[in-house]
DNA sequence: GATATATCCTGTAGGC
DNA sequence: TGCCTACAGGATATAT
């Protein structure tokens, strides 16, 4: 279940085999990875066919990849990625044997990698591609990491920075918690506040900024919200920097190998096993199709609601 | 307008 | 062994 680190992961290893590539091919297995993308299989396999990618970037949990415009100074359209729950994008060889769950195939040449094959494979199909428009941004800041053109895909536009990003506004971010009546777990997986957290480094950055997921956000001390973000970027560094969570197999980088972080998780999926911090039980709750692990003695609940 | 819930999907784990 | 159910959850459409 890729979040930011493992979304990054990923870019980091395809930026090199992607900038500068121009696609040779494309093949769609499965429409149902298009759904973010408005036309059939054969128009994605006829719009990208012959375009030349300029790099690959990352706002969030969405990657992007530039297409070279050859009537414009800078790209004007981007392959669009999510990853969903389950999406994986994998280098192979050219005529590499079809991935377990394969959608989509972009064949690529590279001028200094020569011929690769480009596979997005997704069990669950939360994931999908697209081409879009990329516009340009509000702050005129880079749209994201790997990337400095001043621009994003339309259909990423309305996501937030994260907190990795240079241009990332904490005093913004702080201003938008104060306007939140909403408890501040769903406020972190809330992509239009901040971007890239997930289910499981929301816990983890919660468990360690010592606060209780039903805290109502607007009601949290600016040096709570403050040691939060901390912790929220403190978690999604070390994850980056041990190669992204992946205790259920399903994430795996573009070479196919699969990440470890697991064993450092504090809360998350911990339930009923000592707090690493006081030794009682890890809680689970549940709030509609999800659920939150915490400890209630270092988590206390709020004193006060609403 | 803000907030909460339902929905898409498939593989795995656990109960019986 | 095998059937059944619950569960995992990102983004978004729909409902409150």
């Amino acid at each position: 279940m890729p979040e930011l680190p493992e979304v990054e992961v990923v870019r980091a290893g395809l930026a090199p085999a992607l900038a500068g590539a121009t696609v040779l091919g494309v093949s769609v297995l499965d429409e149902r990875a298009l759904t973010r993308h408005t036309g059939d299989g054969a128009h994605f396999e006829a719009a990208l066919t012959g375009r030349r990618i300029t790099g690959a970037a990352r706002r969030g949990k969405f990657l992007w990849f530039p297409l070279e415009d050859p009537a414009e100074d800078a790209p004007t359209e981007a392959i669009v990625a999510h990853l969903g729950m389950s999406g994986q994008i994998l280098l192979r060889a050219p005529g590499a044997a079809p991935e377990r769950h394969e959608r989509v195939r972009l064949d690529i040449q590279h001028p200094d990698h020569g011929e690769l094959s480009v596979v997005f494979a997704d069990q669950r199909t939360f994931g999908s591609l697209a081409l879009d428009p990329l516009v340009p941004t509000p702050d005129a800041e880079p749209g994201g990491i790997g990337t400095t053109d001043a621009a994003v895909p339309a259909q990423v536009s309305h996501i937030a920075r994260d907190p990795l990003d240079p241009a990332f506004s904490d005093a913004g971010f702080r201003a938008a918690l104060a306007r939140k009546d909403s408890a501040i777990k769903r406020v972190l997986l809330d992509q239009t506040v901040v971007s890239g957290v997930g289910n499981i480094y929301a816990d983890e950055a919660l468990w360690a900024a010592r606060i209780h997921p039903e805290t109502t956000a607007r009601l949290l001390p600016t040096r709570a919200v403050n040691r939060l973000l901390a912790e929220v970027r403190r978690v999604l560094e070390k994850a980056l920097a041990e190669g992204g969570t992946s205790f259920d197999a399903q994430y795996v980088n573009v070479n196919g190998q699969a990440g470890y972080f697991a064993h450092s998780l504090n809360a998350y999926g911990r339930t009923g096993q000592p707090c690493p911090r006081c030794g009682r039980p890890i809680v689970r709750t549940s709030f509609t199709n999800r659920s939150s692990h915490f400890c209630p003695h270092c988590q206390r609940v709020p004193r006060h609601r609403g």
